[in-house]
DNA sequence: CGATAATTTCGATAATTGTCGAAATATCGA
DNA sequence: TCGATATTTCGACAATTATCGAAATTATCG
């Protein structure tokens, strides 16, 4: 942030825009705590991984309103979702997650 | 953000709202490289601290859409404004932007 | 294949946003 | 008090967003 980088405005603009809303910043927060960096979920654990329905019984929102804000979590690019039969397990882009703790680094 | 806070999440949320905006996150790195932590700024240089006018020229938008992108980071608590005679000075709040800094720590 | 379950897409609607220029307001200096 | 400069407010408009329920899609299991 402090240093002169050429920076990726937009690109982190539309994190934080991902971001904005406060049932999308609940799920991140949630996929966050079992699947960011630090946590065994990161590692190998990825059974931690929450499905779509999961996060919507949590977030007690419409299944397709969830769907939506997921797929602008992964658009943004903080989120990553993957098939596992009928269901899409979810969880947070640890390296991502590094590069705004970075950003927000003096 | 990983230990078990009660969690003030529209508040984030609207912080982060504020930064979606990619001229908005340019002032606001703007504001931060000269008024943030760490900086000479934000202990006694208060001079440096830019006014509407000249954020309005590095951003080469309107005058009355910066005010207006300022009034909304300074609504979210992000940043701080200061009339001195004419003019208004702007600087990022240094204790906030420690707490999102916290906020993206394990 | 047919039924069931999980998820996404579609269509719609109300609400919010980014931007501008013009007008209004505030402050200073002469 | 008048004129110049700086900033905010107003009014407008196109674009985007959050949300929902219904329909479509994808995958699993008998």
């Amino acid at each position: 942030m402090s240093n002169n980088h050429i920076f990726e405005l937009d690109r982190f603009a539309k994190m934080f825009k991902a971001l904005a809303n406060p049932n999308r910043l609940k799920i991140y927060i949630r996929l966050v705590s079992c699947c960011g960096p630090g946590t065994v979920c990161s590692l190998e654990e990825k059974d931690e991984r929450p499905t779509v329905g999961e996060l919507c019984d949590e977030t007690c929102v419409g299944v397709s309103t969830v769907s939506h804000h997921l797929k602008e979590l992964s658009n943004s690019g903080l989120i990553r979702m993957e098939r596992k039969g009928q269901r899409v397990l979810c969880w947070a882009d640890p390296e991502v997650f590094q590069e705004i703790a970075k950003f927000f680094s003096i």
